[in-house]
DNA sequence: AATCCCATCAACCGCCAATCA
DNA sequence: TTGATTGGCGGTTGATGGGAT
């Protein structure tokens, strides 16, 4: 028994939506809150698949999205992030980040002599790149073993604030907050993939960094 | 002015993992 | 334990607009 569709096709609308269906879908959900999308469309009274109220809602419609063109730094802090975290970065969309690191961010990477899928140089040695992912995802997995061995850290990393103004892009920290208190700490993607002021952190110029708040 | 080409981005599709009965 | 359901993610498509010819 194959799977069954998630909505009923032949009577739902497809294609872009109406400011109509916009706006029904921002009412229901600020009334009832997201929740069960399959059931969403009908309570709505929108004929929209489940999933399409979904992507509606995540991509376009919710109210902290940020909007507009990308700034340089935002470009730098994707380059940066996005092999950590993939398209979920700060006040973006998913879809917005994909669509935009496949149209800008892969050509500029190209352009300056950098494999947008390796995140290292062009015709780097195959033996090279080997070794040196080995000791970075080495690396990586040192500094999760050293947070994993808090009980109490709440790993829900979650990056916001959308609208955080980015001075620097040489650092990028998000903080990872205790739960039931304020303490936190940061990560440096300068120069250890860890804590930041940890024993792979080597910076010692922390004026001029990017906060990522939770 | 018409047409072609290319870039962009919203939306869709299919698959997978998590969850639940 | 198993199968159904659901949400989420990554890849792809198609509509649209702008620039070049």
């Amino acid at each position: 028994m194959g799977r069954s569709p998630c909505c009923e096709k032949a009577h739902t609308n497809k294609g872009a939506w109406t400011k109509e269906e916009d706006e029904r879908l921002i009412a229901h959900i600020k009334a009832h809150g997201e929740g069960c999308w399959r059931s969403l469309p009908k309570a709505a009274g929108l004929l929209r698949c489940g999933k399409s109220c979904r992507l509606r809602w995540i991509n376009y419609l919710r109210p902290d999205l940020k909007r507009g063109n990308f700034t340089e730094e935002e470009d730098e802090l994707i380059i940066k992030l996005h092999s950590l975290l993939g398209n979920k970065l700060p006040g973006r969309t998913d879809n917005e980040i994909k669509n935009y690191w496949n149209t800008h961010i892969r050509r500029k990477l190209l352009s300056r002599g950098i494999d947008p899928t390796t995140h290292r140089p062009l015709h780097q040695p195959l033996s090279d790149i080997t070794i040196s992912f080995v000791k970075q995802e080495e690396r990586i997995n040192e500094e999760k073993e050293k947070i994993l061995r808090c009980p109490d850290l709440n790993l829900e990393l979650c990056i916001s604030p959308p609208f955080q103004e980015m001075n620097n892009s040489h650092h990028v920290e998000p903080v990872m907050k205790r739960e039931g208190g304020d303490q936190g700490f940061t990560l440096c993607f300068t120069c250890s993939l860890g804590p930041h002021k940890s024993q792979g952190c080597k910076c010692n110029n922390s004026s001029s960094t990017v906060v990522l708040g939770l």
